[in-house]
DNA sequence: GTCTATACATCGATAGAC
DNA sequence: GTCTATCGATGTATAGAC
């Protein structure tokens, strides 16, 4: 393609991906003010001035560590929603995807830190919460609105708004329990979640 | 109750509150970490001795300062919950309610700072999350629960996970369509979320 | 109690040797 | 390309005058 040898390109690209793997878990430790680039430099073992050569400046870093979190996180989000097209009764479909998302979401202490970042420098970094939006929230509810659709014995009058109810619920169920410790004060099992929520969609007790 | 004039408490309360407000405002701006106390004194008109006098450091400060938003927000919420105790079909009630809290989520930016802080904090911050719990989520999620308990016409089988449902959904609506700016992206009609959530609650169509 | 002035650490970013 | 060394700005926190 260029006249650069592999082995050059290599070293450097090793040096990129280091520093993209450091600011990552720095980042997601203290989100966007609290880390600073020394701390990033030592994460990924390279100096201060070579993180700099490789992003120009501290936002640009970030920006690049949230759009390829948003991209890992993009296949979490769709390897959940595949395998289960089997023939069963809705209720029983329903259950286990929203089970398994549930049991996903949880024990994901990584996704909590990403969604810890995105919520709180949603104000000052709005192209942060477009990316979330547009390869996560977006994917997952128009995948779970074609499935909805694709399944008219469900007979729902509105799959998208139903889709809506399913995801916000998992989702803020997460945040209380898991992210801000409300497990122990508010205590709910998740199957009586997940019950009750199958059962309000397939209108069945 | 003791010796000192109500003319010198009043003074140095009225500074305690100045600071607080400043704080309020500057922390609901930026976070914790990106908020400098010099733009805290200077939000509150004092010098910056003068907030380290009243509010030993800056940890202190912030803890205060969220606390104070979580009485204040508490108001809120319990407002909404009052005057709707009419005696009319459940489905209605029901829409009412919903409308009434997403309207005012929506449009309450101070709010969705709020949530901003208590989400993108609650790693470093957990009694900032507990805060949060304790007087906001579970008063509301109670409540609710409550008044689902004494209508039994609602025939509901688990009437707290059904809170539950109820407010993820609305709740994890506002964060995507007004916080994350999704609004453009994934439009959808208020109406149709709170169509489908008390249709699926009332289990009628 | 409240101020000004300042100590001391750390920040983002860069210059220059190699 | 990568390093060490350093710049100027800004951060938290405090000392001392009033």
């Amino acid at each position: 393609m260029n006249k650069t040898k592999n082995c050059e390109r290599s070293k450097s690209e090793a040096k990129t991906e280091a520093i993209l793997k450091g600011a990552m878990q720095e980042f997601l430790k203290g989100g966007y003010a609290a880390t600073s680039m020394d701390r990033v430099a030592k994460a990924a073992k390279v100096s201060k001035a070579t993180v700099y050569s490789h992003f120009g400046d501290k936002e640009s870093l970030f920006n690049a560590v949230i759009q390829d979190l948003a991209q890992d996180k993009f296949q979490t989000v769709m390897g959940l929603n595949e395998p289960q097209s089997i023939k069963e009764d809705p209720q029983k479909v329903l259950s286990i995807m929203a089970t398994r998302m549930l049991d996903n979401a949880k024990s994901d202490r990584n996704f909590h830190n990403f969604i810890r970042i995105v919520i709180g420098e949603s104000g000052r970094f709005p192209e942060l919460a477009q990316a979330y939006v547009n390869n996560l929230a977006k994917p997952a509810i128009e995948t779970l609105t074609q499935y909805f659709q694709s399944h008219p014995e469900l007979e729902l009058e509105d799959p998208e708004a139903t889709v809506r109810v399913m995801l916000g619920s998992l989702v803020y169920f997460v945040m209380l329990q898991e992210m801000l410790q409300a497990k122990d004060s508010l205590p709910l099992a998740d199957e009586r979640l997940v019950n009750t929520l199958t059962s309000m969609i397939t209108q069945k007790k």
